[in-house]
DNA sequence: ATATATGTGTAACGATTGTTATAGATGTCG
DNA sequence: CGACATCTATAACAATCGTTACACATATAT
């Protein structure tokens, strides 16, 4: 349907906008906002385009959102299929976790991986209530570090473990499990993997 | 301000529902399809209200999503504490991990954790947007899941290990580090996440 | 140059958003 | 029984949503 580059037959006026780079704009929208969150007024001021330019180069607002998904995958989600071609397991595991962190605290882009925060819908009307639930798994984390605190106290555990950091570990497990279960994993996939999770930690 | 229960002024017509049932109506609600994703037609069919009724007893919109946001952290989210509640660590650490799997995948609500659908928005009409999300974090795991493959033939990864089960773990750790971040935890921080987790595989 | 095909800009579309004004119903209190 | 206070229902509000009709600009092809 579409063809940009070759002449093929009477072409018309041409395109006045660089397509990847308006679609560049339309992705890191998505990315910070989500697709709801995001608007097409929103859009048309961040692509610098005028709405029958998008629907025209793009399509209507889902298949925008799908292009810049796919646009995402290729590009900045990258940095996982580059783990996995190390030579050894064990430099993919370690690339896995340095490139995750890496990507997800870049300053370059918006943080945060597009696969969630591009469906954690956020315009500025609803970001309070996003904020409510950052607020309330923070409030969960935080009675878990104050029960590891106990333990810590009781001797269950070892003086050297860094209390902080292993709340933030285990919630970090069990938000997973929270992705898990979005994803549609099933619940007896989901003990296989906790059984897992408790093992490699020496339960 | 508000006061349902005793008799101080001069009283009118009382409210003829169930505050409390109105307000579980809205908090599976938005506990299906997030903030965004939530009507408020679609509530005051859910709730059996009319607007003006449920703005007299609730607020506005975000009020109302707060309130049942509180009566979630208050009531099925429960789990947790329970959890930790347990005499022991190993005990708290076994039952959260038993607790979550169970509250995640229990047909009797809306499946998953609040604190992420409620923000991850979907009203039917975005449903396909976010079905491509879950769907390039499907990929991203049966990517790894064949690196896996790979390394199980190499003798890098035991024999009896589960490879769908393993890659889910390690899909799991990565993608709670994405919510962690969009906790707004650092990079030092998460650095130190991803330290344990490595640690406790093994590498 | 003329015809044709495509892109751009303006301005509007109907639908839905969250919210509220208004009128009527229904209870409690003096 | 009135007088009053509150709830309920209908219907509308302005604003925004995604989308498109229309007129005009600008390129290629003959």
């Amino acid at each position: 349907m579409r063809q940009s580059g070759k002449t093929l037959k009477k072409m018309g006026r041409p395109r006045g906008f660089d397509e990847g780079a308006a679609l560049d704009a339309a992705m890191r929208l998505f990315w910070e906002r989500g697709y709801e969150g995001t608007s097409m007024a929103d859009l048309t001021k961040a692509m610098g385009l005028n709405p029958p330019s998008i629907y025209a180069a793009f399509g209507d607002k889902k298949s925008l959102f799908t292009l810049a998904a796919k646009r995402y995958a290729e590009g900045p989600a990258q940095y996982q299929a580059r783990a996995l071609s190390e030579p050894t397991l064990r430099e993919v595991i370690l690339a896995l976790f340095r490139n995750t962190v890496e990507f997800l605290t870049d300053s370059g882009h918006p943080s945060g991986c597009m696969t969630l925060t591009g469906a954690m819908a956020c315009g500025v009307e609803a970001n309070s209530a996003k904020e409510f639930m950052t607020e309330i798994r923070k409030q969960n984390e935080a009675g878990l570090k104050s029960r590891l605190q106990q333990a810590r106290k009781s001797g269950e555990l070892a003086a050297d473990v860094n209390v902080d950091d292993y709340a933030r570990y285990l919630s970090t497990l069990l938000g997973g499990l929270a992705i898990q279960a979005a994803n549609g994993v099933s619940r007896k996939e989901m003990k296989r993997i906790a059984d897992i999770a408790v093992r490699h930690i020496g339960y």
